[in-house]
DNA sequence: TTTTCCATGTAACTCGTTACATGATTTC
DNA sequence: GAAATCATGTAACGAGTTACATGGAAAA
């Protein structure tokens, strides 16, 4: 439903940028949310441009370095993001777990590794918790981002203690 | 990490099956923890037999049907099958929300319009919730999978909420 | 007799990733 | 002088999907 597309929009409509700082702003600032890759961006962005959705332009640099390609959204790409934006906050589409059919198998191993294995499950996901609610408040509507992974981080460690429990009552 | 090959392995492995039947299953019963499609299940049921993890065997039917390709599992498959379970299950990995950088960019809509889309969001999401809590109580460890989408949706919810909130006292 | 269900598959395509390739500049 | 960082890309591959293709049997 070109999430990346309207990830890059969004961040372009802020700032102009050039590929190397959008990726470098993917990987360090946007990890939790996404996952887009550097060969992936620049395809994109290529696309967007020839769809006419970004301009590109080149800004010489300073000391003789070679001038960056820089982006810039345009107002039909403006447009197309309220319309993806619009589109992806309207409509819920429920998440896929992984782990789902795994789990659904653990009566296949005996009970007491399976209670091994959900134990290191856990703490694997108590780190995560931990890790997040350490993060410092985010400027903005970030935040909110940051909300909605501790809120599924908590429901994941309720409803794991709760298998466990059910495990170990067979 | 191999979940479809672990998918199909878990119902070979309680009931020998040809690829239709195994299909129906997976579309009918298992639609909310997997979307596996039928090619693809079709292409992973041959490369296991390669692999020999699975093997293959004509059943001969009444009525001058033709012979249906059945599976079964063998001892190399049972013993991967094990393998790709304990991996699934002893490490949690945090699942994306494809939403979530549409999220960051709520404030690009005014905020009547933002609550708007996020009503209509919540509404969504309170209707699929009653849908999963109408479901009635499933046989064995698969019940857990659907506590397990109830609690991320009751999450869902709660934060949905505290987002609208949110954007309302700005 | 026409539609639906059972049953099996293939071909082409899309999307995204990994790994590779290049070169200039700045820092150690 | 070597290593890290800035900056931009491409080629090959892999996984999975859509749409297509086929044919027999049962039901309407």
């Amino acid at each position: 439903m070109a999430e990346r597309e309207l990830l890059l929009l969004g961040l372009l409509r802020r700032e102009n940028m050039h590929g190397y700082k959008l990726n470098e702003f993917i990987e360090n600032d946007l990890a939790i949310c996404t996952d887009l890759k550097k060969p992936t961006a620049y395809f994109l962005l290529d696309k967007m441009a020839k769809q006419g959705w970004i301009e590109q332009y080149d800004e010489t640099q300073s000391g003789g370095r070679p001038p960056r390609r820089m982006f810039r959204i345009t107002a039909a790409g403006e447009s197309v993001f309220q319309d993806l934006l619009r589109a992806r906050l309207k409509t819920f589409d429920p998440a896929r777990f992984t782990a789902d059919p795994a789990l659904a198998f653990v009566d296949a191993l005996d009970s007491a590794e399976a209670h091994a294995l959900l134990s290191q499950r856990r703490a694997g996901l108590a780190a995560e918790l931990d890790t997040m609610r350490a993060v410092p408040e985010h400027p903005g509507t970030f935040g909110f981002v940051i909300a909605h992974r501790i809120a599924h981080l908590e429901a994941e460690l309720r409803w794991i203690d709760d298998v466990i429990a059910h495990l170990r009552a067979l």
